[in-house]
DNA sequence: TCCTTCATGCAGTTTTTCTATATGATTGGC
DNA sequence: GCCAATCATATAGAAAAACTGCATGAAGGA
């Protein structure tokens, strides 16, 4: 990269410009400046070059031969650097990238995107779905959605959502339910990867995980969620992850009390960069959506098959 | 090309420069200038993309995950207008190249080559025979050798050397002739494309080609001379021509008399391009190759087989 | 012939870029 | 644990570059 030391990289556009378009006028256009601008450019850096570009001849310019292949060059070269730079661009208005734990992104996000997408025409949503809190000012996600006590250094954290487990099962398996030491005798879908007790919920009536009956144990939660759907046992669950098959009626929720976790879900963002509108927008979004979903639960207690105690 | 103009190509070069090679001051290196130029560039540039590029932890420079895809794509960009530079540079520097009629290059300039290139080390020469007079300013020669009267428009010329003719032939039938009336009696070999004219030479001694013999024609000078060699007849040769047969002794030259032909070799360069020192230096080498031709032209005519009338 | 289009020259102004220096922060050696 | 070196950034003034607007000259078309 030494030889564009000697070259003004003004002046090789400026070349580049009217051994495309012909002329000076129409370079000047493209360019957003006067044509005087342009002419002493290209003259300039046929100097710093050592050799013609163009042939004066009265009027108009043609190009030399040695011009042909080198703008040609030139064209290639700055081809490549307008698509960096329009990817760039596009990418940055109209791609938002979001980093999103797979079980949240499958049981909640993902069945919303519709609406997202209708509310927002002409955004394209790309879902990273790891694990693992990636740094927002390294990566390349624009917001990320993590669940926890929010104690992550060097982010933005807004809270989203307080996290609450409560138990779910299916319908037949709730007529067998009438208060919380029912469940003490019933079988139990356990997610062995999660960190979530039992004993959280279980608590709240003075009961307690150990004299629960054994069960399934599953290490995804989507996984202990279909068998929980299907019957096989009464499961520890949270919103986002109930919300459908609670909706549909697939599962139905005893009772109404929910159990704080010490957790909550947060909107991850970077604490350098200054937020972009579309962030805003996909901020504004979210919370109106867990706002409803939030209602939901709501009504779904006020219809909880067993009264509060 | 219109994402371009909302950057500024300098800071581009800069990002690009300091993703390649890791830190500010590196990258300044090689750009020239100091390491807070280029930092600035960078912060510039970076808010005109509307994203980082890096991420700064203190100490250092990182790359974010989109800057590692869009540098990339600006190394390749630039690195495509470096090297279109470099060539062009190169070439203009160490490629000489020559428009040639085809027979001046293959009987005289080509066996000099090797002289030129032991005083020019380092020097490369392309050679372009085509016999039409190209454009200087268009084209992509440096320098074109012609003969003509000199009558070219629009172009810068040097006379090099004044065309003459005489009759040359091989020993075996030099031998028959005494003096210039005894042309008439011999077969003579014709070049049927040259505008020459035996008259302009037999015309010093009162002779006319009408009272020639007949002889072989030929469309090429080359395949004349060969004739002229093989003992076929007389040729009306020219210096440049007959040179390396008369040299050799393959021919020989019965008279002293050379005849003007009204045409000269010119030395044809552009007139509106300076002068560039390599097409000074061949100028210079071509010149005193002529002078030593025509020093040993003189040297041929002291010992022609035939003395002056 | 007149009018339009084209490239260039020029002077002054605006904009950009650069240098030099200071600052804060981190790393590595001793 | 401290010192020196390295690194990026901030700032202000200086230097360089690019741009505008207009004038000029040359060529082509109606």
């Amino acid at each position: 990269m030494k030889e564009l030391n000697r070259i003004h990289l003004n002046g090789l556009r400026a070349l580049e410009a009217v051994g495309r378009l012909g002329t000076l006028a129409r370079a000047a256009g493209e360019l957003g400046v006067s044509a005087g601008a342009v002419s002493q450019q290209i003259i300039k850096t046929e100097a710093q070059l050592g050799r013609p570009v163009f042939v004066r001849k009265g009027r108009g310019l043609t190009v030399t031969d040695f011009g042909e292949r080198f703008l040609a060059r030139l064209t290639a070269g700055f081809r490549t650097l307008d698509e960096a730079v329009a990817s760039a661009q596009r990418h940055a208005d109209t791609v938002l990238t979001i980093s999103v734990a797979p079980v949240f992104a499958s049981k909640w996000l993902v069945p919303r995107l519709d609406r997202y997408s209708r509310a927002n025409p002409g955004m394209r949503l790309r879902l990273d779905a790891t694990v693992d809190l990636v740094d927002p000012d390294v990566s390349d996600i624009d917001v990320a959605i993590r669940v926890g006590p929010g104690e992550w250094p060097n982010v933005k954290l807004d809270k989203l959502l307080d996290q609450e487990v409560f138990p779910v099962c299916a319908p037949e398996l709730a007529a067998r339910i009438a208060e919380p030491a029912d469940l003490l005798g019933l079988p139990v879908v356990f997610d062995s990867n999660s960190v979530l007790k039992w004993d959280s919920w279980l608590g709240l009536f003075g009961l307690s995980e150990k004299d629960m009956q054994g069960g399934s144990s599953f290490t995804d939660a989507a996984l202990a969620l279909d068998a929980a759907i299907a019957g096989q046992g009464v499961m520890l669950a949270w919103q986002t992850l109930a919300y459908y098959p609670l909706k549909t009626g697939a599962l139905v929720m005893p009772f109404r009390e929910r159990a704080r976790t010490g957790n909550s879900y947060w909107l991850v963002t970077s604490s350098t960069r200054r937020e972009e509108p579309k962030v805003a927008r996909f901020k504004n979004w979210l919370r109106a959506e867990l706002a409803e979903t939030e209602r939901d639960f709501e009504l779904l207690a006020q219809n909880a098959a067993v009264p509060r105690l």
